[in-house]
RNA sequence: UCCUCAGUAGCUCAGCUGGUUAGAGCACCUGACUGUUAAUCAGGGGGUCGCUGGUUCGAGCCCAGCCUGAGGAGCCA
């Protein structure tokens, strides 16, 4: 038999059969004549007590069981004589594989602040409120696997190296093996990228997209998950430099299928979630309640973290255009009583303070947002017929915003090669992008999700650094 | 990058208008206790008050610069 997990332990039924429990002490107490270890090893919230009789168990076996340490206990599994637990560990003995200095050890049985834990990145997995933050993370990635799987798209494996600098998505990451003390330079005394490992400039992808679309554009529907690479000077609860992104893209789809699409997805992660992990989100939900009584109470959550997602769930997300939203927000008391700090009109791009007012005061649910002016949005997105807006679909959440920026794509050639000339993208290293439109063109698209955003979302985990195991921030790549 | 706030024991924090030897809870160590649930009770050890400079008879407290962190904004997912 496989070694079984706390978790499978704590399913048995208590019979006194042997067993061996391996995992790291949270916590340990008693009196002189008895002690309780409780382990955790990670496959479950929940705990399992050791009891120890101290007239059985040599004291030598016991003075490294600190918090921390990790043991290996054989006993016998009975029921629980206390309240807490139905099962529990009779020790018969007791080996600490490895201890863990009281003194030294960063974590105590109580209640840290989440920037102490942040700070020690390498050890917070061992943390009850991480725990849960990554075993609901494994359970959202298989969940979008299946979801996709199920609604016949591929995985495809887009680059993570790109030569691509034109995707206008932000600042980039060089990647290069040339010496940064003294590289070659060419005539007019700049850096010579030919002799570069790949004869050229390249850098860390931005996004997956332009080649999930030569993808899609052959195999049908098609998705990306994979790292994605920012070099934005960004400090916010929001953003990561190095974030995980999943980019389904699919032909044949109009932006009315991309919407239906977005929110099927959305939802069936969620609801993948709230099957599978009840007890970490009851935990999280615990969690956010206790943090939110020291808040005022219009800053608090209108509801519960699990009522939250099941109203998500529940509920069909609110669709209007960009123009409605304007009039939405000409029409609304902040605007009237000049409270927003940016003036609204049409043709801005829609501040935090704006969607914050549409998602969480007007509709007071998820909104997708469309037909937003070309100004603002991508060069590829396609022109409607108006010739000032383009077929973009923003998903706003309440909390975090932007969760999913997506769109139609420009199927027609001309209309595309004009766009990137007026945006002054350079269509003669987009050959390819173009030669998609050139040859068997079809109308498709596609979104993008940011895989912490949504994490975010699900475990109510106000700061992103705290749903990817070792964040990358500016100034900040340890572990 | 900009704005705001914060930095006192391993952790969470108190410290009055500048005044003598800087405090509490938790953790740790010692002891007590027949089954605990962040156990409880008694005692003990533990501090470069972020750093540098300044004002002052005297600075944890006031001033300046810097460092670190948090929240908000921008950029976006």
């Amino acid at each position: 038999m496989a070694k079984p997990t706390i978790k499978e332990l704590l399913a048995m039924a208590p019979q006194e059969q042997s067993v061996e429990v391996l995992g790291w002490v949270r916590n340990r107490r008693g009196s002189k004549q008895v002690a309780f270890i409780t382990v955790n090893d990670g496959s479950t919230i929940h705990n399992i007590q050791v009891v120890v009789d101290l007239n059985q168990i040599p004291e030598e076996q016991l003075k490294d069981v600190h918090t921390g340490a990790s043991v290996r206990v054989l006993g016998k599994l009975v029921p629980s004589q206390g309240s807490g637990q139905a099962v529990e560990v009779q020790a018969q003995e007791i080996e600490v594989l490895g201890p863990a200095d009281p003194e030294k050890y960063p974590f105590q049985p109580k209640k840290h602040s989440l920037e102490f834990v942040r700070e020690n990145a390498h050890l917070r997995a061992r943390t009850t409120t991480f725990g849960a933050v990554f075993r609901i993370r494994h359970h959202v990635s298989y969940a979008i696997h299946k979801f996709f799987h199920e609604e016949g798209f591929f995985y495809v494996h887009s680059p993570i190296i790109t030569a691509s600098d034109a995707e206008g998505a932000g600042a980039m990451f060089r990647v290069t093996t040339l010496d940064p003390k003294n590289p070659p330079l060419t005539e007019d005394g700049e850096v010579n990228f030919k002799e570069d490992f790949f004869e050229r400039p390249t850098n860390l992808t931005v996004s997956g997209q332009l080649e999930a679309e030569l993808m899609a554009l052959g195999l049908g529907r098609v998705y990306t998950f994979g790292p994605t690479f920012r070099a934005e000077n960004s400090n916010t609860t929001r953003h990561l430099a190095e974030f995980w992104m999943i980019e389904p893209e699919a032909a044949f789809y109009d932006i009315h299928d991309n919407m239906d699409l977005a929110e099927r997805f959305v939802k069936y992660v969620i609801r993948h979630v709230l099957e599978h992990c009840a007890d970490d989100l009851a935990f999280l939900e615990k969690r956010l309640l206790d943090e939110e009584k020291s808040k005022k109470q219009e800053e608090r959550s209108p509801m519960p973290l699990i009522e939250k997602l099941n109203f998500v769930v529940e509920n069909a997300f609110e669709r209007l255009t960009y123009t409605e939203a304007i009039d939405i927000l000409l029409q609304s008391k902040p605007h009237k009583k000049n409270q927003f700090q940016f003036p609204v009109s049409w043709g801005i791009d829609l501040q935090a303070e704006h969607e914050r007012y549409l998602v969480e005061k007007h509709f007071k649910k998820p909104v997708i947002l469309t037909d937003y002016p070309k100004e603002i949005k991508a060069f590829y997105m396609k022109q409607n017929d108006d010739g000032k807006t383009v077929r973009a679909m923003d998903v706003l959440f309440p909390g975090i915003g932007e969760i999913i920026g997506g769109s139609q794509r420009e199927e027609d050639y001309d209309k595309l090669k004009r766009r990137m000339e007026e945006v002054g993208i350079s269509t003669e290293e987009m050959w390819w992008y173009l030669d998609t439109r050139r040859f068997g063109s079809v109308p498709h698209s596609g979104f993008g999700l940011g895989l912490e955003r949504f994490v975010q979302f699900i475990t109510g985990m106000g700061n992103i650094r705290d749903v990817i195991p070792f964040p990358r921030t500016p100034g900040n790549a340890e572990f």
